[in-house]
DNA sequence: CGGCAACTTGACAATGCTCAACGCGGGTGG
DNA sequence: CCACCCGCGTTGAGCATTGTCAAGTTGCCG
């Protein structure tokens, strides 16, 4: 056990134990550790797909281009996510992957992904974390779509926050996070100005504060709140959940 | 052969042809058809997944709503689409499924599914599919976030367009669209009232109307252009793409 | 013929964008 | 060791796209 999949174990198994087994599969696949920097492609759009990516540690994230150069920001890969196995049955990338810090990834071959679908208890744990991330996929059209830029961003802490948590990478009420405030602005598709100016608001209100990139909560229970933050669309809980 | 599988299987092929007993199995799973009305659940946030759907004609959508009792519309669920197969993962529904227009559609179950996925041709070619819709989430991200309203429904007019075209269920260059503005402002996140003077200025430019349910492109190259629309992210071509 | 849902149009308000200038800090080279 | 420079953050002023409210109109269905 070289303890690098732990993050990963630790979110698959908020769903249920995993045997010794699939644990050891896990951790032995999770070898040798690539070190990407800031900036760094992990894979660019319209390449051929032919290996996925185990965030050990770090932050990397989706995104796409538009023709002018904005971007958007479409998802956040934190450490212990895990790329859907079943990507490979797409012939190119049809966006890019980039670190947003310094990254440690394990970079995953067909030949590994074959030996995760072995495996049926994973393959349904993996299924399970591919879902989650296609719901906040989802989420993210919503914030970006119909909350104004104070709930936006807001929702987004609360989002961080949570699954930093099952990861077991975040603190008591804070947390490491090393993106700029042009990065914040490509993810909830604000202009970096409006994303200063609602992060001076957040501060105002006391909610949180964020400074050299650590974010720390103020006040948890009110931030969801303000922010319209329902955590049951990750998937947390493992029994049902009632209708809304 | 029922035929009721026709326009799957279509999608399917576009990316390499099947076996004529995968085929078959497609077919032999289309039946019953159920028929739901306009505005009838085919699925309710918060309730348990035990069932997945095959769309055979008409819309249906998948949405989350907001506790002001806004809605965004997060997918569109044409003739010929199918749910991931891999859903059954999760306990429960995180957004809810309902037609827009009459529906007929399949209703599977486990039992189906496990049929299914005991075919490895099928499971690649599922497992596209659902990838697609996957990178179609991400574009309707982009378009929300960075893409004025008159791009935004020049761009959904496009997508719409090539789906269904891919499925056989367009004409040349027009399509039925049995969608009122309030719905297709769930869909781009546009005030209702925004829609129609947007769709006012589409019709003036000359590029589609829209009229009695039916969508007229008249000048499909225009309106792509006009509304920085690029079909890659669509994944129709079996080659891979060039790098942006 | 009546009624209701969808569509249309106008006036006004507001959230967030653009442009522009300035402060701050860390790294680098002279 | 100091000075400069560049990226990032901060602040202000004006603007524009889009939302809200409200009043009509159209058209379909009963």
């Amino acid at each position: 056990m070289n303890g690098r999949a732990e993050r990963l174990i630790r979110r698959l198994e908020s769903q249920g134990a995993l045997a010794p087994e699939d644990k050891w599969l896990l951790d032995s696949l999770a070898s040798p550790v690539r070190r990407f920097e800031p900036r760094e492609y992990l894979a660019k759009q319209g390449s051929p797909v032919d290996r996925i990516f185990l965030i050990i540690d770090g932050y990397a994230c989706r995104y796409r281009l538009l023709p002018d150069g904005r971007r958007q920001i479409t998802a956040f890969m934190l450490p212990g996510d895990l790329c859907d196995i079943r990507t490979f049955a797409l012939s190119h990338m049809d966006h890019s992957i980039a670190a947003l810090s310094t990254v440690e990834a394990v970079v995953l071959g067909v030949e590994a992904v074959q030996r995760l679908q072995m495996r049926p208890a994973l393959v349904t744990a993996l299924a399970w974390n591919a879902l989650v991330q296609q719901s906040i996929a989802r989420e993210w059209l919503v914030n970006v779509g119909h909350r104004t830029s104070f709930e936006r961003l807001g929702h987004l802490v609360c989002e961080l926050f949570e699954r930093l948590q099952l990861a077991g990478v975040a603190q008591d009420n804070s947390f490491r996070l090393p993106l700029t405030q042009a990065e914040i602005a490509d993810t909830l598709a604000l202009s970096p100005v409006h994303v200063n100016r609602t992060l001076m608001e957040l501060r105002r209100t006391g909610l949180l504060t964020f400074q050299s990139r650590q974010l720390v909560i103020h006040d948890y229970p009110a931030l969801c709140q303000a922010s319209g933050f329902d955590r049951r669309y990750l998937h947390l809980d493992r029994s049902a959940a009632a209708a809304a």
